[in-house]
DNA sequence: TAACTTTGACCGACCGTTCAATCAAAAAAA
DNA sequence: TTTTTTTGATTGAACGGTCGGTCAAAGTTA
């Protein structure tokens, strides 16, 4: 065998960063943050409690560190015209990529939503104090704002082909409310839908605010 | 003065219990409850940590007595006929009901997201498990599958009136999500509603769903 | 041997809970 | 009324336990 470059250690680093992850991730998600204790990480993960602590400075940097992990891989290729507007099509297409995103990260959304109630970081998580979290290169706030203003956008310009009491704003608070009200439902209780309804709800939101 | 009578003891021990409650309930909903000490509860309610378990057996009993007096007090006059079947008018005064639920208790239901997300009570809530919990002299589950009961019928009904691909149980679905999502929007970061949009919610959903 | 990884005992802080001690006021006795 | 006894509300030190984080030492590799 050859000797292994710098590159390759790091690269085995990476790998073991990568399993805390996965393990804490687990746990994070399963019990919540506090109840979480880095010996049950580190026991799971099959390594000590000291090692722990080679890998991540404390319990805080790995959250943050699988925070962001999570926010970069679920938003790459999550990348609708920023700069252009929507049209009906892509709009339909933004809802459905939303539910694949609920589906496949159920995991992730389950830490995010219990740690932001166990912290108070909801409030804050798209504020200025969490400027921390990235989107890729982009922080979490300006890319919600972003979506936000895209999707105002789209219901404004759909505002136009409605009859005179259709307030934009409305609709589209209505829209992202059912929104959040399916992912809270999604991903705490998933036995409550089967994929056919599953499939039957964003059928029923792309029907109702297309 | 005349010597306190055993009820009117019993009255200055009820209103202390109230103080306690009342105390606690703020810092339950602010910080959630493990981040929330005894010993705060203590400092705010002006009494030392050790009374606090002259007037509670534990921490968690506290809690339970908070959840159990909120939900007393809320659902107190929240009766519509459980047996018969809800009528358009009804329905409508149905949704207003559960809107100036949320508007008048927003610090309880801040608590039980909270709670519910750090102990994973939100899957059991409504389960056997939580069978203490009470709605005046009904168990929380019962009342719960009771008003599930009701609108599912409300929906099955206007079901008959509907085009072919009205599927009951979808709308069904979209209207509690919708109900769950703003909930979770108004309880948090209530700054997002003002007045305005609160009402004009209520009117979109109650236009989009009666 | 030298350089490193890994371990788990250990530390200090904290938290829910208990309990012996205190004391003001109510009740009983004088 | 005055004095003594009893009560029970109240306190805070102390306890047992947990947890995040540290570090000397054992283990491993080269």
């Amino acid at each position: 065998m050859s000797p292994r470059t710098p590159d390759q250690f790091e690269g085995i680093r990476e790998e073991k960063k990568a399993l805390i992850m996965n393990v804490a991730l687990e746990h994070f998600s399963d019990h919540g943050f506090h109840a979480t204790t880095i010996n049950h990480i580190a026991k799971h993960a099959g390594i000590s409690k000291g090692l722990m602590y080679n890998y991540f400075r404390s319990k805080e940097e790995l959250l943050a560190a699988i925070i962001n992990r999570s926010l970069s891989q679920i938003y790459t290729g999550f990348n609708p015209d920023r700069d252009s507007h929507l049209t009906e099509q892509e709009f339909e297409l933004f809802i459905r990529k939303v539910f694949d995103m609920f589906r496949e990260n159920r995991q992730f959304w389950r830490l995010i939503y219990r740690v932001m109630m166990q912290r108070g970081v909801y409030e804050n998580l798209l504020s200025d104090q969490s400027s921390s979290y990235m989107v890729g290169d982009m922080p979490l706030k300006d890319f919600s704002a972003d979506m936000m203003r895209l999707m105002t956008d789209y219901f404004i310009r759909k505002g136009e082909k409605e009859d005179a009491d259709y307030d934009p704003i409305t609709e589209m608070i209505m829209f992202s409310n059912t929104l959040k009200g399916f992912a809270l439902t999604y991903i705490f209780a998933p036995e409550q839908y089967p994929d056919e309804y599953f499939n039957k709800t964003v059928d029923a939101l792309i029907k109702k605010y297309r």
